[in-house]
DNA sequence: AGAATGACCTGCTGGC
DNA sequence: TGCCAGCAGGTCATTC
């Protein structure tokens, strides 16, 4: 499910009502990818001092050390003053005295760990080889092309792979390269510098629109407040496969690569 | 090191 | 209706 901008909207739909809150109680539901990494009862008397987020994961900084939320494929958070029962897939609740935090994960690719630190957390690889940040200063247009210059694979690959750019997912991947006019299957280190900056801007624009949209909506994301998002209303090309092209009318085409699906326009990609 | 592949887990959809 | 194959927004370990 989420991308950086799901991931982006859920904080926002949290961060301030946990802010100040001080853990009372964890409960654990079935395992989830990693395990927590601590006995519950270590949380329990911190303090929720903020949310941050780094990539697709969110951060909750603990007033000694850090809890990383991941919501895999099918994760969603949601924060309410009282929580009903846990259902099925209800996975992880981090209780605190503003209210209470659910992960609700059906797949349970998602998790929560903590860590000491966020050094300790890279030693995990949890936060380690993640590339720039795309909504910050860091992410700037000559780096971003001396880095895709270095890489054989295929642009899209490269996109999903995290260490160059994080955050962009396979919705994002296909929908920025569309937009920047690009095929999917180019070789990242074949791309001149013009198309370099035409797919920065891409990548820049589409996220943060996303964000404003409340991310996107396919299935069941939502914020955690259980709102929606409509970006998906604004895909051009992703889940679009034999519909016409909105720039060009041929068929948007569907092929796959490294086991996902890539949609693109073969006569707006070149 | 970078690139390709399989693995993790559950639910839903479409075809027979 | 039932069953099975294939698909889904992510990322890690393993292999070459």
């Amino acid at each position: 499910m989420p991308e950086l901008p799901e991931v982006e909207v859920t904080r926002l739909s949290f961060a301030p009502a946990i802010s100040g809150g001080q853990i009372q109680q964890v409960q654990l539901g079935k395992p989830l990818r990693w395990p927590l990494g601590c006995a519950p009862q270590q949380l329990v008397g911190q303090t929720v001092l903020g949310v941050r987020r780094r990539g697709k994961y969110l951060l909750l900084d603990l007033s000694a050390g850090l809890l990383l939320v991941h919501l895999g494929m099918s994760g969603s958070l949601t924060f309410m003053r009282t929580a009903p029962v846990a259902g099925k897939h209800d996975h992880f609740d981090l209780v605190t005295s503003h209210g209470v935090l659910r992960l609700h994960d059906p797949r349970r690719f998602g998790a929560a760990v903590f860590a000491d630190s966020e050094q300790a957390a890279s030693a995990q690889k949890l936060l380690g080889g993640l590339g720039l940040e795309p909504l910050s200063a860091e992410f700037e247009p000559q780096v971003f092309y001396a880095q895709l210059h270095l890489r054989k694979a295929p642009i899209k690959q490269v996109l999903l792979a995290g260490d160059v750019v994080v955050g962009v997912g396979n919705i994002y991947a296909c929908e920025v390269l569309f937009r920047a006019g690009i095929r999917p299957t180019t070789r990242a280190a074949r791309i001149s510098r013009a198309r370099v900056l035409r797919l920065h801007e891409a990548i820049v624009h589409v996220l943060a629109l996303a964000v404003q949209q409340g991310g996107s909506t396919l299935r069941d994301f939502s914020n955690a407040h259980g709102e929606t998002g409509l970006f998906q209303l604004q895909a051009r090309v992703y889940g679009r496969a034999g519909q016409p092209c909105h720039a060009c009318g041929q068929p948007i085409r569907l092929m796959r690569q490294g086991q996902r699906s890539t949609y693109f326009c073969s006569r707006c990609q070149t």
